[in-house]
DNA sequence: GGGTTCGGTAAGCGTAGACTAACGGTAAGT
DNA sequence: ACTTACCGTTAGTCTACGCTTACCGAACCC
């Protein structure tokens, strides 16, 4: 459920493109809003999922809220993975690289 | 477009738990399908989903198709937070460290 | 060759969720 | 104090997609 929340909220292509625009350095609602093709409410409720998820992270300017990247999210994101890098994936990777073969 | 195929496919749910499944050693369609709680079809479109972000890769063995993580994808989804970490995220992580007040 | 098991596909339905529009609330500017 | 700008919330609509049922093809067994 901790990386359900994660996963869930990285899984819409326009929240994706709210946290990389984050990625890129902190913005406000307003100014995530006029680089998307869509309305500052929608941004909005993308960036409260962000929040939820630990991805992002909200501070008060003035009458401004500048968002930027948390790293709560991510490194329990990346902790996730840790468990395919260490596990199973290394020994069956040999295997895979091994026989390569396709059918796209 | 490359990454969004892996995140829309663990963006769901029941197609994680599949992924996860996997993460514990190969299985066939129907097998998967037993420990989970949707039927069989259900299954095979999510491996057909998750086949199409290179998380997974089939192997025809008889009459049975076994299913097996796949590197590609993962090294793709790895190297996606390569830049978080060698990127920006680095640089605000001491800040975000330092200013941890939380609302929760 | 008939029967059985295993998988992928098509059609159809139902629900979650992404979006817009409209409203209210708070901080800065004059 | 009034105006302006910025943001969060709610209500409501509409599309996307996850699931099941049903059908069909392919490979093993007798």
């Amino acid at each position: 459920m901790t990386h359900g929340a994660i996963f869930d909220a990285l899984g819409d292509p326009t929240r994706r493109a709210v946290f990389e625009r984050l990625a890129l350095g902190a913005a406000s609602v307003g100014e995530i809003a006029r680089t998307l093709p869509v309305s500052r409410p929608a941004v909005s409720q993308h960036l409260k999922v962000l929040a939820a998820a630990r991805l992002v992270r909200s501070q008060a300017e003035g009458t401004r809220r500048v968002y930027e990247l948390d790293a709560v999210g991510i490194e329990s994101l990346r902790s996730y993975f840790e468990r395919f890098w260490a596990g199973r994936l290394g020994a069956f990777k040999s295997a895979a690289e091994s026989g390569r073969k396709e059918h796209r």
